[in-house]
RNA sequence: UGAUGGCAGAUGAUCGCUGGCGGGAAGAAGUUGCCGCCAGAGGAAAGUCCGAACACCACACGGCAGCAUGCCGCGUAAAAGACGCGGAGAUCGCGCGCGUAAGCGCGCGAUCAUGGAAAGUGUCGCAGAAAACAUACCGCCACGCACUUUGCUCGCAAAGUGCUGGGUAAGGUUGAAAAGGCGAGGUAAGAGCUCACCGCUCGCGGAGCAAUCUGCGAGGCAGGAAAAACCCCAUGUGGUGCAAGACAAAACAGAGGAAGGGCAGCCGGUCCGACGUUCCUCGGGUAUCGUCGCAUCACGGCGUGCGCUAGCGCGCCGGGCGUUCAGUGAGAGCUGGACGAGAUAAAUGAUCAUCACGGCUGAGCGAUCAGCCGGACAGAAUUCGGCUUACCGCCAUCGAAAU
RNA sequence: UACCCCGUGGUGUAACGGUAACACAGCGCCCUUUGGAGGCGUUAUUCAUGGUUCGAAUCCAUGCGGGGUAG
């Protein structure tokens, strides 16, 4: 009775996306870094680490938007929109995965359709997108 | 095209992000997620160039060193230290006037880190005689000596040349800069040597809060530039910065006390004791998806909860501060209303539509319509006051130039 | 976020306030049958803009760029 009171308050807002599935710490994106796959595209690039754990949990993501691409203002703009992709398109993301989208410069001027059709090239490639 | 001031597109839809308050749910709790309401970047939030608040560390007193500042007045929390406003002076440019000239006066504009070069040390390349104590190169000048020529009254005169010592600083070349300028007198030649004017310095008086200006008199010219060379004088000045700093509590060092059996460990002495063990108290640094600092306030009153009290938390009302709007006033100001971001891999967003704005193209006599393009610089990070830099454009006021 | 340091040819370094020097690299020419070595030449708005000064890479101010330290 509880448990599908939550479920009905999920389910009123499917595209949510708080902080608690978010990557924050320093030692987590190492973690990706260093035991994950990445893919290379020309405006991002994306790591992927499987999680070893039974239970399926929902994927984590964190985005990398350094000082190449540019000021403040350029820097929030891209993590911004790579956040609003990932967002948008959460469902079609398996879980049990950690997943880390680094900016490269060229992303400080690409649109957000763009970014949008490189990620899902590059979510495919990796094979983390549901069945 | 310049100055000053203002603005920094709006509305709606869908999906989200962060914080606060209220509600209710899970959990032992810290908390977690749900629903509703409210709030959520700038004129520069930037650079970090100055200053302040605040925090910690250091601190007997005096001095030195270092650093900073440097015309005057007022304002500000900020004495001469950030800055603003006004004034004084200097330099440069333009125009006008006076004057033979040097120079002076007036107006407009721009710039100025604007104490001291008669305390000292050092610097001023090349060129030039000389770059700072004028030891004077070419010169100029007269005297003396020697020689040559001419003249004649035959040892003197004139002219010229050379030399030693002397007098000068007028003129010359150089340079960024050359020892007051210019005119007249004066002299063998010259020189402020003397004089007029101008500049300069000093003294006295007047105006001004002051910087400074100005009148009169005197001196006769010393005192080249540069202190953003060292330096001197005066004044000010502890250091580090919210990653400052405070608190919490797990584990781990350490200290003190108590309990307990003479043993599971070990030692001394021979049936007692130390270390160790267990518990309690104190306690240091470190780690932390920690908390506070930190979101206008070390203010007052009332209510309420906790507490023996002191006091602490929350709410409401009032007050102060800041921003903004309205009214009033010549202005200073006064009155009233509204509002007060707070993240931490770091919120304030993404997408779409409509309207408004600017530009271009096309159609139309025109009002206008259609299409396309554009919207900059840039994102709070302890807070505040300045400065500087970046910036698509739009609006208002004032001014200038050109056509 | 706060603080600190540094900017000279393509690279690494020099230069009391007085003509921007040296090495290596690049390019061109000479030498050589060819190449190497060697010789000669060339390559600088001293990060930018102002200021002080007769004169600035140097001194001063501001900006720009780069780097570092602190959890």
């Amino acid at each position: 009775m509880v448990k599908g009171a939550v479920i009905d308050e999920e389910a009123s807002h499917p595209l949510r996306f708080s902080k608690a599935q978010r990557l924050t710490r320093p030692a987590e994106f190492l973690r990706v870094k260093s035991d994950g796959q990445t893919r290379r595209g020309a405006l991002m690039v994306l790591a992927v680490l499987e999680l070893q754990t039974k239970e399926a949990t929902a994927f984590r993501a964190g985005f990398v938007t350094s000082k190449r691409l540019g000021g403040a203002v350029v820097r929030n703009r891209v993590r911004h929109r790579l956040r609003e992709i990932v967002r948008r398109h959460q469902h079609a993301v398996r879980g049990g995965i950690w997943i880390v989208i680094i900016a490269r410069p060229a992303a400080a001027r690409a649109s957000y359709g763009a970014l949008e059709d490189e990620w899902l090239r590059l979510a495919k490639r990796a094979f983390i997108l549901a069945p």
